[in-house]
DNA sequence: CTCCTTGTGTTGGTGGGACCAACACTACCG
DNA sequence: CGGTAGTGTTGGTCCCACCAACACAAGGAG
């Protein structure tokens, strides 16, 4: 492998980005075994955890855009993993809910990402990926 | 803002790519302010530190595949930031150097990436950034 | 009750970044 | 000499993130 820029392994905006990029990778093969991709699992999650909601709420939860909702939310639709139905409380609303196969297949993504966790921090003892986690954590509170 | 699912938060992989989104917005932001994007950065990186370089070498150090690197470089040598020759020795092979614009460019470049990593890890103490930069360090070059 | 603001679903489009396949051509090595 | 590896280039794909605009519904202010 050729050698990389000084100017960009020393800083931490490429450390983050570079290893997103590596993580994108291993998340995305798996999904894709499982015929999925990542805002699917994000909406089955919120679905699960929070029971039906409308498309706007999901978006919400899962920092996805409306309109990128609506696509996922008509995939998830025809695979049979979530049931999109009007809201009979409100006109325009629509209420999702999660499937029996919904739940399977978060099941099976869940397996996936368990994997992909395992893989990524291979390299540090437990210690280190605490507190690698409450870094991150502590980072991205900040940002949003 | 919204509630977001465990099952997101609780996962590295998240916490990194959602991360890496925040990072992305930053840099894009102040590149996009310099009228350039972040291949175009690498580039330059690549070609002060080591000097003038064919594209597919460029391509190797910078982790950009060689059909962008056409594209990257073709955007630079318009902007007068770079030149593009046939290399003497080589039939085929282009060589890729570095302008007097280039290097301006560079440095203002790198002046925007020093606000960007001094902005991002606003939150923590000089030690806890050290250590994170460590740790992700460590994970990356695991997964090269 | 009407008007205005807010929220919602939806369409259609943009952009960056990371890829892949294929082709034409060159250099180099056995 | 012939095959293999490297190079530049074209032209796609995919995912994710985002924006603008529209149509319509709900709900509060006057």
């Amino acid at each position: 492998m050729d050698e990389i820029p000084g100017r960009l392994t020393a800083k931490p905006s490429w450390l983050i980005t570079q290893l997103a990029v590596h993580v994108r990778r291993l998340v995305s093969d798996g999904f894709a075994a499982a015929g999925a991709r990542g805002y699917h699992y994000r909406i089955l999650a919120a679905l699960h955890e929070f029971g039906p909601a409308s498309q706007a709420e999901l978006g919400r939860r899962c920092r996805v855009d409306r309109s990128d909702v609506v696509a996922a939310v008509g995939q998830l639709a025809e695979l049979g993993q979530v049931d999109r139905t009007p809201d009979p409380d409100h006109g325009r609303r629509n209420r999702v809910t999660l499937t029996e196969a919904g739940l399977r297949q978060l099941r099976r993504m869940d397996e996936v990402l368990d994997r992909v966790q395992a893989d990524l921090l291979a390299p540090l003892p437990e210690e280190d990926r605490r507190t690698l986690a409450r870094l991150l954590k502590q980072v991205l509170a900040h940002h949003e």
